[in-house]
DNA sequence: GTGAAAGCGCTAACAT
DNA sequence: ATGTTAGCGCTTTCAC
């Protein structure tokens, strides 16, 4: 790691905007080998189609210039950037970090990279982010949720490369789309605490007059709702309250208002596992012991639902797997030459019986 | 949102590759504004260069053939991509994850875009995404971590951008670096459990043994177990154990490990909050109580340790603001011209008491 | 304030 | 198997 003693400095970075030298080209690279820049390309890309004898020269130039590949260039030329736009509502959510996860391992082989953005739930943001995105020229947009601005979505209509919007089945997809219904996540919810024998059923979600709104989330909310008002049962306690996005402390503060508003509530629903833990842990903080007095579902299936105690009842969908089956559609898209009909899929949803949910006896 | 009686079909995505359409070029926009293409240039870029009526017809031309411009082009023409490069160990960690918040943050007004890459903490997949993100020609090098492979440190010295070591000082700066001491992070956390009179204290933390590795970690249990050594006290309640990324599971595993060695045990030190929730979780089951028979402490400030019961003491690095730190050294360094001595800074750290550590009485 | 010419570093297409 | 030519869509530079 050291230096050794032999009066050797160790190297120092040249610093500042040293134009004048600039890095190695391809030209540079060509010469210093004795052939031609194709050749030197040809290696770099393919390196079959290249004598063995000649191949080793031009490696060894590269080598030894310590020739890094301009892929601007070579993009602009190729008119293939290998970019995968994927726009995300946020970073710090471990599902839309799996679906960043899922979807980089299999675009990884086939030389894609992901260029990420996120719009911390807002749609303006969308807006401006796609811009910056679509700029990049990315031969793939993944769009995450499938409520855009108008612009935004003529934007996405115009554009000539493959658009897929994930984890939520639009209505009116624009293009190709994998995901799931989140309104279906809410009546599921809904069904399996009702088949337990609860009457008296609450759910937590965001305000709808926040400023910033996840739209899922209130479709898993819608999805609840209705499911209870089919059953013939009351809505009274499902309540909406704070902006997203939605963590344990939203939990905490909504069961709190639910207990109040009807101490005797059996079981609650909660748009996200976040917040379920946080009604665990309010009820921990209570001593409302749960699942005997009251029971709690989440959804998302985040890896602390399973470790809490009780462990966490939940819906869960496997956004890996969605970000695997993307990137795995994306790659035969950009295989094919022209024309692909739309791809719709519902990748479902499960639930996961944990001890967080009793039953009526 | 549905189209209108008046026989309107719906728009529908123009698929497949229709090459011989294509997107419209600068040259499109000049033509329809009947101007040249440099002016149009200027009011994408500097419309005040340009004047209002000018500008108002190429704005229209624009907005008509949704035009969007290509930075492909622009980049290898101004030799000024707008990239900044993020290398992370993983996006599904939240405090990776707010660097990358805190860093857009800055970065955005500015007009900057991350690209993001990660590594699963292993080495030789940072060369290999390191190359990528050279290939792309970024204008800053972000690099979460001080270790790398021979190579990669090589081809961070020899690249003519910016480089910025973060969330870790190390010992031997390539350029500048933006971080704090995971050495210090233990010995600090050491110091406050034997402060308060433990003296049968332990650790849990990866092994060194895995095939993944997580040196920031590493270097946390070395400084932990040092000051228990210079204190006098035994250290053969450090346990190593698990491959990263270390999580809940983690820290439920290693406590029953510990407390099977030396059902005496009086306080642990986890290297990540979420080892310590998972300590906490079982010592739960185990109806071992915290911190009255049991001190657990933690490191990272993670949202959940505030949450559970009792609420987690943890050693707390602000990560947001080390993203924001870096972005707005990036700012400054790409601002200036040429030469900038490197920028050393420590961010320093603290301890989050709260309820989980308790004092021999 | 606007335009014309040249060229960024690479690769597609064709030629040998 | 290798080389030559032309050009990707933009911006720099300099002229007007």
């Amino acid at each position: 790691m050291s230096s050794t003693s032999e009066g050797t400095v160790p190297p120092v970075k040249p610093r500042g905007k040293t134009r004048g030298t600039g890095r190695p080209t391809i030209r540079d690279v060509s010469q210093l080998a004795g052939v031609s820049r194709m050749t030197v390309s040809r290696v770099i890309s393919d390196p079959d189609l290249v004598l063995p004898a000649t191949r080793e020269k031009v490696l060894k130039a590269v080598a030894d210039l310590g020739y890094v590949p301009d892929r601007v260039a070579g993009s602009l030329s190729s008119r293939r950037t290998g970019f995968v736009a994927l726009m995300l509502p946020t970073l710090t959510n471990a599902n839309f970090a799996a679906v960043a996860q899922g979807l980089t391992e299999q675009l990884r082989e086939a030389d894609y990279q992901l260029l990420i953005a996120y719009t911390e739930y807002n749609q303006a943001e969308e807006e401006r982010q796609l811009n910056k995105l679509l700029a990049r020229r990315p031969e793939a947009i993944v769009m995450t949720g499938a409520s855009h601005t108008r612009n935004a979505a003529r934007m996405l209509m115009q554009c000539d490369v493959p658009v897929i919007e994930i984890a939520d089945l639009p209505s009116q997809p624009i293009d190709h789309s994998i995901g799931f219904s989140n309104y279906e996540v809410g009546r599921t919810a809904a069904r399996h605490l009702i088949e337990r024998g609860f009457t008296r059923i609450g759910a937590v979600g965001g305000s709808q007059e926040a400023a910033v709104r996840d739209h899922r989330g209130e479709e898993r909310m819608r999805g609840f709702e209705d499911e209870l008002r089919f059953s013939g049962l009351a809505t009274d306690l499902v309540l909406r309250h704070g902006s997203p996005p939605l963590s344990y402390d939203h939990g905490a503060a909504a069961i709190a208002i639910l207990l109040k508003r009807d101490p005797g509530i059996q079981a609650v629903f909660a748009v996200s596992d976040l917040s379920a833990v946080g009604v665990l842990m309010e009820c921990q903080r209570r001593h409302v012991p749960v699942p005997d007095k009251l029971s709690v579902m989440g959804f998302g299936n985040f890896e602390i639902g399973g470790e809490v105690n009780p462990p966490l009842t939940t819906v869960n969908v496997n956004f890996r797997a969605l970000g695997q089956r993307t990137g795995a559609l994306i790659l035969e898209l950009l295989g094919r030459d022209g024309d692909t009909p739309p791809h719709i899929e519902d990748i479902g949803l499960s639930i996961i019986e944990r001890a967080s949910v009793g039953r009526v006896k």
